[in-house]
DNA sequence: CTGACTTGCGCC
DNA sequence: AAAGGGCGCAAGTCAG
C-alpha cells in the first residue's frame, strides 16, 4: 500500500480524491501534487491516511468518510466536502448555475447526510457511491474559477468543509457529561426518579394545589387546552398559558402553576429520559449539521444541542486532571454588521468591550438598554416600542450599518435574493408568498395579508446578512481554533490533545489537559483575531472573548 | 393506530 | 401604522 501511494517519489500529494467504486473498497486519485492513484480495501484506509498527515482529502461527503476514521484513531487535517460546497454554489449569487448544471445534478443536490445511529451509514447500496465525485468537483472548480469574489467564496467552501471536520470530532469525542451529577441536581429539585408514567413527587405535589386554587379537580397541567379554558372559567382574562401570560397575572393558582410548568419543561426536556437517550459513557454525542440552517447557522439533531438549558449544565464536568476553556464572543452580530458595512463610527464603538456602553458613551442613545433593543431591532426588524424609537437616532450616527440592513430588508420585499460577506445566498421566497407577490391583483388575496408577508420576508432578509456572516465568521474562528489546538499537543489522538467538545453559534467549549488550559486560552483569542483579519482584513474591528478555565460548563461567567 | 400540526419553551 | 431573526424537542391535539 505504501509502496503505491500518492507519495511515491518522495512527493507530496496535496489533493487526494477519495471514492467508493464497490462496497467496502476505496479509491484514492490524486488531483493535484505528486503520486498515482491507488485501490484499496475499505480497511487499510486510516492506515493510509494517516501517512499522509497534510493532504486535503476531497470526498462527497464527510459524514460518510470521517466517522470511521476517527473511530480508528485518525484525524484529518484539512478536506473538501462537495456535498457542503455545492450546496453553497448552488445559492450563491456570486457562481453562474451553468457550471453546476449535469447528469445527476439532482442526486447531488438531494444528497443528505448520515448519522452516526444510521442504519443507512452501513448500508452497501448508498446512492453516493453511485455519484462521481471527481466530475462533481471539475464543476465546482469551473465554477469557483469564473465566480466574482472567488476569493471570498474559496474562503467560505474552506471554512464550511472545515467545520463539517469539527462537526464529526465533537460527536466523537461528545461532550463530557456527569450523569452521576445530572440525577442529583434532578433529584434534589423533584424528587427521585419515579417508575415510568408517573409524576415526580414535587411535581404531584403541586397538581392538587393547582386544581383547587383555580376550582378544576379535573384538570390535567399538562393539557394547554384544558388548562386554557380553567384559567378562564377562573375569571382570569388569557388567550394563552404561556409562562410571560401568567406571571403577569395575581391569582393563588398562579405560583403553584408557574413551578409546575417549570418543573415539567425541566423533566421533559432534560430530565431522566434525556440522560437515558443521549448520555453514554460519560459523554453528550449530538450530531451537529454543519450548514444546517439557510443562514449557514449550524442545526443540530438528538439531545437538543442548541438548547442546553443553564439549569443542567453543572453536569458537564472536565474529566479528572482536564479543564474546560469555555469561550463566547461578546456582541458577535453587531460588531461584525460594523465591519461588513464598512461602518467606522459603529466600529469605533465596537472597539470598547461593551459595544452597546459605547453607544451611550458617544451620546447616541441614552441608555445602554436602548441601544441593545435598537441594534436588535435594527438586525431583527423589530421596531416596535423602545427598539423602533431609537432606530432614527441609530440611523444617523451609524449611517452604513443600519442602511445596509436597510437595503437587506427592501431586497427582501422585493423578492431579491442577499448574500452574506463572502456569497452565501439567501434562498429566493418560496410558496405561495412568491406566487402572491408576482400576482399582485387577480389572486383575491387581501393586500394587507400580502404586505405583511413581504415585511415578513424583508425581516428574514435583514437578519440574514448579518446573522449569516456571523456565522462565517464564527466558523473561520472554529476552523483556526481547530488547526491550533492539534499542535498544542505534541503526541496522541484527537481525544489526548486538547480538543474541541462543543459549539453553538458563537461559544465553544474546548476540553484540555489542566496544564495546557492557558495556552488554549491564548490560542482561542488568537483565533478570534485571526477570524477577523480572514473576514474584514484591517478594518479596525475588535471581537473580545468572555473566555473561563473552569471544572464545569456552569461555572463559566 | 400513525402522522402532521400546534403549543410552549429552552438556546443564540 | 405596524412589523423582532434563527433553531430542536416533547407533549398534546387533531385528522385519517
Amino acid at each position: 500500500m505504501s509502496s503505491g501511494g500518492p507519495a511515491r517519489d518522495g512527493g507530496v500529494p496535496e489533493r487526494v480524491l477519495l471514492v467508493r467504486p464497490a462496497p467496502g473498497k476505496v479509491h484514492a486519485q490524486p488531483l493535484s501534487g505528486a503520486g498515482v492513484p491507488v485501490r484499496l480495501p475499505e480497511a487499510e484506509l486510516p492506515g493510509f491516511v494517516r501517512q499522509h498527515p497534510h493532504t486535503r482529502w476531497v470526498w462527497d461527503d464527510t459524514t460518510r468518510w470521517y466517522p470511521q476514521l476517527l473511530a480508528a484513531g485518525v484525524r484529518v487535517e484539512r478536506c473538501t466536502d462537495l456535498r457542503l460546497s455545492r450546496a453553497l454554489l448552488r445559492h450563491s449569487p456570486f457562481v453562474d448555475q451553468a457550471f453546476l448544471a449535469g447528469d445527476d445534478a439532482a442526486a447531488w443536490d438531494a444528497l443528505a447526510p448520515v448519522a452516526a445511529e444510521d442504519p443507512a451509514l452501513f448500508a452497501l447500496d448508498d446512492l453516493a457511491d453511485r455519484l462521481d465525485p471527481g466530475a462533481e468537483h471539475d464543476r465546482q472548480q469551473a465554477a469557483l474559477a469564473a465566480a466574482p469574489h472567488r476569493g471570498r467564496l474559496a474562503l467560505l467552501l474552506a471554512a464550511e468543509s472545515s467545520g463539517a471536520l469539527v462537526a464529526a470530532e465533537m460527536t466523537h469525542a461528545g461532550l463530557p457529561w456527569r450523569a452521576d451529577v445530572h440525577d442529583r441536581l434532578l433529584t434534589e429539585l423533584m424528587g427521585p426518579r419515579p417508575p415510568r408514567g408517573q409524576r415526580p413527587a414535587q411535581l404531584e405535589r403541586l397538581v392538587p394545589e393547582i386544581r383547587g386554587a383555580l376550582g378544576a379537580p379535573q384538570l390535567n397541567p399538562d393539557s394547554p387546552g384544558e388548562l386554557l379554558r380553567a384559567l378562564q372559567a377562573a375569571g382570569l382574562p388569557v388567550a394563552d398559558t404561556r409562562s410571560w401570560t401568567l406571571e403577569q397575572l395575581d391569582h393563588p393558582g398562579i405560583p403553584p402553576l408557574l413551578e409546575y410548568k417549570k418543573l415539567s419543561r425541566l423533566l421533559a426536556a432534560n430530565g431522566w429520559a434525556w440522560l437515558d437517550s443521549w448520555v453514554r459513557d460519560g459523554r453528550f454525542r449530538p450530531t451537529y449539521l454543519p450548514g444546517g440552517v439557510v443562514t449557514g447557522r449550524w442545526a443540530s439533531s438528538g439531545g437538543g444541542a442548541l438548547s442546553v438549558p443553564a439549569q443542567v449544565r453543572p453536569a458537564a464536568v472536565a474529566d479528572a486532571g482536564w479543564r474546560f476553556v469555555v469561550a463566547d464572543v461578546s456582541q458577535l452580530e453587531p460588531r461584525v454588521l460594523a465591519a461588513m458595512s464598512g461602518d467606522t463610527a459603529m466600529a469605533g464603538a465596537a472597539r470598547a468591550r461593551d459595544l452597546y456602553q459605547a453607544m451611550v458613551d458617544s451620546g447616541t442613545v441614552p441608555s445602554r438598554s436602548d441601544a441593545k433593543l435598537g441594534m436588535l431591532g435594527a438586525m431583527y426588524g423589530g421596531t416596535r416600542g423602545e427598539s423602533g424609537r431609537m432606530l432614527p437616532r441609530l440611523a444617523r450616527r451609524y449611517p452604513r450599518a443600519i442602511g445596509l440592513v436597510e437595503e437587506a430588508a427592501r431586497a427582501g420585499e422585493r423578492g431579491e435574493v442577499v448574500h452574506t460577506l463572502l456569497g452565501r445566498g439567501s434562498p429566493p421566497p418560496t410558496g405561495a408568498w412568491a406566487e402572491r407577490s408576482l400576482e399582485p391583483s387577480d389572486d383575491g388575496v387581501p393586500p394587507e395579508d400580502r404586505a405583511r408577508d413581504r415585511r415578513a420576508w424583508g425581516r428574514f432578509t435583514r437578519n440574514f446578512v448579518v446573522q449569516g456572516t456571523g456565522a462565517e465568521w464564527a466558523l473561520c474562528w472554529l476552523a483556526d481554533l481547530r488547526n491550533r489546538l492539534w499542535q498544542l499537543g505534541d503526541a496522541g489522538e484527537l481525544t489526548d490533545r486538547p480538543h474541541l467538545v462543543f459549539f453553538l453559534h458563537d461559544e465553544v467549549v474546548v476540553h484540555t489537559p489542566a496544564d495546557l488550559a492557558d495556552e488554549v486560552t491564548a490560542a482561542v483569542r488568537r483565533a478570534a483575531a485571526e477570524a477577523g483579519r480572514l473576514l474584514f482584513g484591517s478594518f479596525p474591528v475588535d471581537f473580545p472573548l468572555d473566555v473561563s478555565v473552569v471544572q464545569s460548563w456552569a461555572d463559566a461567567s
